[in-house]
DNA sequence: CGCAATCTCAAGGTTATCTCAAGGTTGCCT
DNA sequence: AGGCAACCTTGAGATAACCTTGAGATTGCG
């Protein structure tokens, strides 16, 4: 959830500016501003982004025909931010299909707020289940799935697990693996990340001798094989 | 939905029996009458209907008037009725928190449509009951349900167990968790948590020391297992 | 205001998990 | 081939995370 684009759109580049802090400081990454409906086309032209944060009153084009525009090439989610007072916008707004609205000023937190409770209503939960070769991994429940049995991971094993399996494929080194369990000072860990690896493979290899998913390579560090890459 | 309590305001009494009469040919059993707003504040003193419906015009206090005073204390639907042409009635009802409203003079047909729409918003179908190995609970009535017994759960172990239902099968952090609890800053109460957790499993489990269903995830936090899975 | 229910927190107990060491294996390099 | 370095494997002790209980604080209700 947290890596959905939001599109912000104000025409007051300190509003601008705060709201992009709001969804920074809340751990939201993509965040893309626009000041006028011209810039909104044109970012929309080359991307989707998962929500549009859009203030109604905007120089070149007032924020409902935006919306039509907007609707005519595109069921992204909206949340209309009206200023206080304008009690007919919210009634416009929901016609043309905004999917919330919220009355300037407001609390960083209700933007939040309303901003997720439609990110989870546009874009139900997709399982994050990583596919290996002889097992699958489950990351909501902490799960390995082998012949219809399952196994949770422990936290060690899981954070191990989880962080291979954010560069599947790719080379993870001892030290990054190492610091995702302890810290900045890893030094002298390295014994104890090679239990944790074993123990790892005892739940989701074949033979956790003879490993093919979580892999070693000698000097490097480690690198999980997906079956299905995510995404 | 037809054993919802519908309050019927209208200072005409033919209007009143009218619309009574409209409501009762549809199948609902429970509908109250008041002719005035005195009325309205003494019945709603006694107990809360699961929809009125509002004229606007009213002896002895204006109907946008009472519509506040029933917000200054409740949060039922209300459905306004509004005499012809009377364009801004609409707006202003709105703004005051009312849920719809109709022109007079209205097909029963009409009114019944929109009110049933109301009751369907704002009284989700579905119960909200979830199964568990042991027991069940109520999330409507905040009870669970063990051999028969019903025993009431309090707030914070509700909010608990309601984070963990939304959530059923995947692991919910103790941060989660206790943030829906007491906020953003949670730290040092971990402990109270746990307190909660022990007292939930004291209802939802056959044995709390060996928990099925409301299970600890070392490190990683706690989950729920319910029986059919949500869906 | 007083009672009861609920919440909070601390202290001591329990246990799965983590850590680490010791000896074994593999495979590369000269 | 032999040596060495990197990694594997196993088990047992240490530990952090969690449990359990009780008692005091707080809240809400009559």
């Amino acid at each position: 959830m947290l890596d959905r684009e939001i599109l912000v759109v104000d025409d007051e580049k300190d509003l601008r500016t705060m709201i992009r802090s709001i969804f920074e400081s809340a751990g939201y990454t993509q965040i893309t501003t626009a000041a006028s409906g011209q810039e909104v086309l044109a970012v929309m032209a080359k991307k989707t982004p998962g929500i549009i944060v859009l203030d109604v009153i905007m120089p070149d084009m007032d924020g409902f025909e935006l919306l039509q525009e907007i609707r005519a090439v595109s069921k992204v989610p909206v949340l209309m931010l009206t200023a206080k007072g304008e009690a007919e916008d919210r009634f416009a707004g929901f016609e043309l299909g905004a999917d919330d609205y919220l009355v300037k000023p407001f609390l960083p937190k209700e933007l939040l707020l309303r901003v997720q409770a439609i990110l989870k209503r546009a874009y139900p939960e997709k399982e994050r289940v990583v596919t290996l070769n002889a097992a699958a991994v489950d990351l909501d429940r902490a799960e390995v799935i082998r012949d219809g049995q399952r196994t949770p991971l422990t936290a060690k094993e899981y954070s191990i697990f989880e962080k291979l399996a954010e560069n599947a494929g790719r080379i993870v080194t001892i030290g990054v693996l190492c610091q995702t369990l302890c810290g900045e000072i890893w030094q002298g860990y390295e014994t104890t990340l090679m239990t944790h690896i074993r123990h790892l493979r005892e739940k989701i290899e074949e033979n956790p001798s003879k490993p093919v998913s979580l892999l070693t390579v000698k000097g490097l560090g480690y690198k999980l094989v997906v079956k299905e890459p995510e995404k």
